[in-house]
Formats: C-alpha cells, structure tokens, sequence
DNA sequence: CGGAGCGTTGAGCAACGTCAAAAGACGTGG
DNA sequence: CCACGTCTTTTGACGTTGCTCAACGCTCCG
C-alpha cells in the first residue's frame, strides 16, 4: 500500500481540524500518481470522487466552444482539494490537467457524503474550502480585468508564494514553478512574448527572476507592492504555526 | 408582516425541491426593501445572516488596496442567493451593493445551520447554489481574459439574458437592464467610452441595443454567436418548466 | 437655473498582440 | 557521440485594440 506516504495536514487542509482531517484521510479510497500534462477530468463528465493534491501542481482550464482559445483559471498547489466542487455539482464546467507528476488522494463522493451527514462541521468546512476556491476566483477575474501585464504578473507570482509558503515549499531563494512562458500568459491572460518582457521588467525593477523553473524572489516586499498584492482573499488558516514550520516574519 | 410578498420558487432557487424551498422560506427572518445604489455588505466584515435576493439586482465588487479600481465580479438576479458564501466563510471578501431598489430574503445563518444539521440534502444544494456562483465566477475571469470588447459585451448580454429568462424577467423584445455603460464597464474590464463603441457596434451588427435600461435583443441567435455563449456553465435546473412559464423553445 | 452624471463622438497615444527569427535546452534515435 | 526535432526563451519590427483626454448635448434633480 502506498498510504504510507505522508498525508501531512498542510496547505489549504490545514483549515480541517486534525480530528477532521483523520475522517478524511480515513475515506480517502487511494492514493495515486499521474504523470506531468494529463488531463484527469474533462468538463460535462459526471464524476465520482473528488482529488486531494498531495505533491505537484494542477490546472484548471476553460475552453471556448472550438476549443481554440483556452485559460488557465485556477493553479492548485499541495493540500489543494482539487475538484471539491464536483461533491455537489457532479459535472464539471472545465478540465483538469495536471502541470506536473502528481500524487494525489482520491475521495470518493459516496463517503464524503456519508461524513458529512454524520458531522455536519465537516460539511461546513469542506463547503468553506470550495468557498475558498470561489474567492480565489473572483481575484483572478479581477487581476485579468484591472490590472496591467506586469502587475498581473507581480500579483500572479505573489499569490503563489504565499500558497506554497504554506505547505513549506517556499525557500529562502523563492520557489519552484512548473510553469512555461506560454503557461503564465494563460493564466494571467496574455501572449508568451508579453510574459516573456513583462517578466524582463519585474528582473530589471529587482523583484524577481524566473529562470528554470525556479523564481528567484530578490525583494518580496517589492514584488507585493509591484503586483498590489494583499492575502486576504486567500483566508489563510489561522492557525499559530505550521507544524514543523519555516515561517518567515 | 411582509411575508405576504410572494416568495417564488424561481431562477436559481429553482434548484431546490419544493419541499426544501418551503423550508428555506420558514427559517426566513424577514423581508427587506433596500433603495438602489446601497452597500448591504462590507469586505472583511463578519457576517450572521444571508440573503436571498426576491427582486432588483445586486452587483458584488471587488477592490484595490487603495479603493480606487473597482470590478464588478458578480451579478446577482432574482433567484439567486446573493451572499450564501457568508455561511461557511463568516466574512466577505468583497462588497455587496445594490444596484436598483431591491427586494431580499433575509436568512440568519443560525438557521441555516440548524436546518442543514437535520437535512443534509438541503446542505447539499445550497452548495451547490454557491459552487454554481463559482462557475459563473470562472467564466467570468475567461471571458475578461479570453474575449475581445464586443464579444465580451455580447456574452455578457447574453448571460443575462439566460438567467432573466429563469424567473420570467425575459420579454419578447428583451430585458431590463439597470446598468449604465461605466457599470458595464466595471462587470466586463473596459472603460465607460470603450463600452459604448462597442454596443454601437453590437447595434450596427443587429444584435442589440440599449435604450434607457431596455436591453432589446434584436437577433438573440446572433448575439449568442458574436459573444460565443454556451450556457452549460449556468448549470440551469433541468426542470421541466417553470411553474405558470413563458418558455420559448 | 445650475450641477451632476450619462451617452456620444473625435483625436492621439500607450499597451499589448502578431509575426518572425534565432539561440539555448532537452530528449531521441542513429 | 552526434544529428535532429521539439519546446522554450528571447528579441525586433510592426499593427491594432482599447485607453486617455476632451468636448458637447442630454436628462434628471435640487
């Protein structure tokens, strides 16, 4: 059995308390890998159980009619419920592709709800981490509608750090990030050759560099007020600290 | 008591089943008026109570650190279950304001837990009225990304169009619409002047025109088209009909 | 009657997209 | 090991969308 991977109760999860978390990892059916680029749900497909993210990036993409044109509309880092939101919709209004090698928890929808009409807290919490996901949407709907490029990309980019630096996967240098130019432009709504300068700006203003799939942060502080960026609408835990934590001021 | 006003089962509300619709409705604690242009919800502040919006329309808004760049990110129609998400969340993160003189519902989240603890099914629908906002809100943040100004407008018109003719609010001619051009502007990333260009060029293309809040629809199979619409993401109840309907095919 | 906000139009400009080219990284197969 | 194809990153030149600034008529309202 692989369940002797850890399930560590970190990231978004951490908004379980630990006997909440217990239940789920109890019902979790599996614990699976899938390789980098895979498509692991297509929207207007029924679905059965919904994925925890344990280890790699995921991406949530809307397409127009054709299939032509498409935008990344969510990034799902570790300790993400992936597609939560399929428990009570069923179908799903977009796909699911992974971004790199994953591991992931399935759980299936039969015994998230069988939890949940047992403890009616944990309904209300998991409910809280797809309402989570909802304002994270909201935010990016207002970072492609009102921001420029390269403050898109400064508030893009300060986002994430702040989600990985809660499940510690962000260091002293910066953090990894398994996304290409092209990537970037879908998620933040522009060409790669827009990315691609935008990203020379944030270098030559000492923010940040991105080289290899490793952000270099230079100046967080900067890189912040570069993109306006405030992590309210993120609803961190508030927890004290993480367990083991590296927390930096 | 203003109970008297008819609480009708439609638009988004129309998820629910009879019986659970009764039941929202006893567990409401009043029926509220509320002139137009008013902030019934502050971001970052606690909230003990939802509301259901029975007629008007609401537009929820997101801001900038400073409070100078505002975006539309939702509007709310008859139906529709304006600030659910205050359930599980408690606080907002972002504004609620008015956008006519409307009519709401008014529902403490007390009872809604306590409804929800004897009836996980209701649970169950009510969030799935509030993931159904978030396919609406990532549709949102695709169409300000993917979409040119005409075609972004006409989607958006369209949009409305669909969700106005779930509560019967979608005459032969079109629909009323309370926005001006710069409101139009903050629901789909533009300016107020670019906005009229191009509903002049949604006009001239015989699509539609506004007149004084009247949205006339020309040729909606056009407007559809020009704006790329596919309503899958409305998740629109499967119900036969609407109790006393004006469907058209 | 004056002010404020909305709708409309024009002129000029900045941001961003498109097209194109070339260099580097990487894996594959000969 | 090298040749090759593919993908990524980077840069330049040029085109276009949409923004800014400005003006004017309109309606509504105090």
């Amino acid at each position: 059995m692989k369940t002797s991977v850890a399930v560590r109760r970190a990231g978004m999860v951490r908004h379980l308390t630990q006997p909440q978390f217990d239940q789920l990892s109890g019902i979790c059916s599996e614990i699976r890998e899938v390789e980098a680029r895979a498509t692991i749900a297509r929207e207007h497909v029924d679905q059965e159980r919904s994925l925890l993210l344990l280890d790699g990036m995921i991406g949530r993409y809307v397409t127009d009619v054709h299939g032509e044109r498409r935008r990344l509309v969510a990034l799902q880092v570790p300790g993400d419920f992936v597609d939560l939101h399929s428990f009570p919709l069923t179908r799903l209004d977009h796909e699911v592709i992974t971004m790199t090698d994953v591991q992931i928890a399935v759980v299936p929808h039969a015994a998230i709800r069988q939890a949940i009409s047992h403890s009616p807290d944990l309904g209300r919490t998991l409910w809280a981490l797809t309402m989570i996901d909802a304002s994270i949407h909201r935010h990016w709907a207002y970072r492609v509608s009102a921001m420029r490029a390269m403050e898109r990309l400064a508030n893009f980019l300060s986002e994430i750090a702040v989600r990985l630096e809660q499940t510690e996967r962000l260091t002293a240098t910066g953090y990894d990030l398994p996304l290409t130019q092209p990537d970037m432009g879908e998620a933040c709504g522009m060409t790669a050759v827009h990315v691609n300068r935008s990203l020379r700006d944030l270098r030559e203003d000492g923010c940040c560099t991105i080289q290899s799939g490793h952000v270099h942060i230079h100046d967080r502080a900067r890189l912040e007020k570069v993109g306006g960026f405030d992590p309210f609408y993120l609803y961190l835990p508030q927890d004290p600290a993480v367990p083991e934590g590296a927390e930096a001021p």
